[in-house]
DNA sequence: CTGAAAGCGCTTACAG
DNA sequence: CTGAAAGCGCTTACAG
């Protein structure tokens, strides 16, 4: 809490610039109402004044708000990271301030973030839901407010969705391995229950089905981990050592079974190999050789913001948006 | 942009509580000067009306905000994530608002965010700043607002800053490989000029003299990522391959050092030591032992806030704030 | 505890 | 383009 001194108000830009108040909050809104000379002036004294425009008045006042939030379940993955700051980036670049929160893949502080988020009068609320959220809060939520999901859909519920195309990203990794003649092939990743890594799994035994393999039961980290998926590896290669690819879910799931096989120190003549359904940039430096599909979080971040637009301009938006996803399979392993 | 229908007021609870608005009001910023029946009464109403506080509005009458924006230079790097969570959670539990905002490392961007947050009436800031951040900028902005710093200092700033014992975490590393007896050890970090780097490798350099150790040349990544920490290994290592210990600025360089020496093919007696300066929880899994020291992200971000809240109070805080690191050594290969 | 009143800094018609 | 006016939803003394 703070006291804040007298502020500058456009009451002093006005008398300065010689100018109505009226005048100057055409100039701050953007209004091409105002002459040239008078914008000139009112920017002139609003620069000498040193006057900040108060965003919490101007919003009260006409009932707008240009504040959106973002509400990440696991800022500390790099990929989410990444996609907040790429979309805080494309919403500056159309007049709109994102306010990241997070809410650190616990159902009750998202519940509580989103609720105090509201007194500040967001806009519009960009959701990346942890496990759990309950399709009818969500639907609740959206009968009050402009509200999205992200990365993750919450089963049942009516608010829009992007999220990439996961089924497909896991299928070209899937076919990646399949196509050179692998046969025992399994899927690993965390949160086997949820709709993400349901679609990615379906992928997975499409490209299975497509080449006649019979998968392997699916092996579950307990956390999107580089630890836990080094432990969960193991203690499935104790017990299916034929074991000869695997599909990953994404690159830090990738990280942990490649320590696991250094640790497990695996003969390369028994050389197992691996895919990765998205890639984290920058994340994985692999002393071999990872195929990895590309899930651009720029794509996604710019869907994102045209279902957000539409929200806003009360034109309903799709109920779910699937971004494609970079089919070319990359070699990280430099 | 958003139009809002007719809200529910202070004035419909008052209604339906049968009380004065004053009354509601009081109850909404937790004064004691309410009976427990018409407390009760209002609390009542507040929920059958769903009645949404507006804190904009409030902000504006009573000139007191409890918004604190957090600015950080790279939301993709863990740690920050995982300090910015830590931040927001304790904020949280003291009645402030979070916001969460990322400068990408980028100058312009670390700017504009802050010249819109002002707009929002942020209560304070704190900055973790990006490099070749001015001293200047930043005193001028302290002048008008709560200011502080994080995790990096700006070098001639009055703005308050707080950070780890750096010098001391990279003492305790080098300590712990040169106690093993090496002689050929380098320091290895990105952005070496800057100030936390310097007080790392300040650490570093001490510790050498205390073992009559003199080091190799400093090896300069060029991002803090380990695909830079790769190369620049690669690099260095060519041209000094009597190279036997290495002190990492933080375990994202220590990975790429680790992957570097897998694919040079690096003969085991040949072992090159690694310690890491700190510590990235859940980050790193490597197939080999890293020292690494624990800088607690809980920590630094409790300290964070009790500076904070002096700054809020108008009671100067220290300007400048060392958090002590944790000197246990932990092997993280598992 | 209540009620009437003033005011935070802006936007928005509206008449000139 | 101007100027006076109303009002967004709240807080804050103040007299009762």
């Amino acid at each position: 809490m703070q006291n804040r001194a007298k502020s500058v108000t456009i009451f002093d830009v006005a008398d300065l610039a010689g100018v109505s108040k009226s005048t100057v909050s055409l100039v701050l809104t953007q209004s091409d109402k105002v002459g040239k000379k008078s914008k000139q002036k009112v920017l002139k004294a609003i620069d000498e004044l040193g006057y900040i425009y108060n965003r919490d008045a101007a919003a009260m006042r006409s009932r707008r708000s240009n504040l959106v939030a973002i509400v990440i379940n696991d800022l500390t993955n790099p990929y989410m990271a990444q996609l907040a700051t790429n979309l805080e980036r494309i919403l500056n670049e159309n007049n709109l301030q994102a306010m990241i929160v997070s809410s650190n893949n616990n159902l009750e502080l998202q519940t509580n973030a989103v609720k105090n988020l509201k007194e500040y009068n967001a806009a519009a609320f960009i959701i990346c839901p942890v496990a759990n959220t309950c399709a009818k809060w969500l639907d609740t939520l959206s009968a009050q407010q402009k509200v999205m999901t992200l990365m993750r859909e919450v089963p049942f519920s009516a608010a829009p969705c992007v999220l990439p195309d996961y089924k497909k990203a896991s299928h070209v990794a899937s076919m990646h391995l399949l196509a050179q003649g692998v046969t025992h092939i399994a899927f690993i990743g965390s949160e086997l229950s949820l709709s993400d890594s349901q679609a990615l799994q379906s992928g997975f035994n499409t490209a299975c089905s497509q080449h006649g393999v019979t998968p392997l039961v699916a092996i579950s980290c307990s956390q999107n981990q580089a630890l836990s998926a080094k432990n969960a590896f193991i203690e499935a290669y104790a017990k299916h050592p034929q074991l000869s690819a695997l599909v990953c879910e994404n690159d830090i799931i990738a990280q942990g079974v490649f320590t696991a096989i250094q640790t497990l120190n695996i003969p390369t003549n028994n050389n197992i190999k691996i895919a990765s359904c998205y890639h984290l940039p920058y994340y994985s430096v692999m002393p071999y050789s990872l195929s990895t599909v590309v899930i651009n979080t720029h794509d996604i971040a710019k869907r994102c913001h045209l279902v957000l637009k539409e929200l806003l301009q009360n034109t309903a938006p799709p109920v779910k948006t699937l971004v494609n996803v970079n089919s070319l399979i990359r070699d990280s392993s430099q």
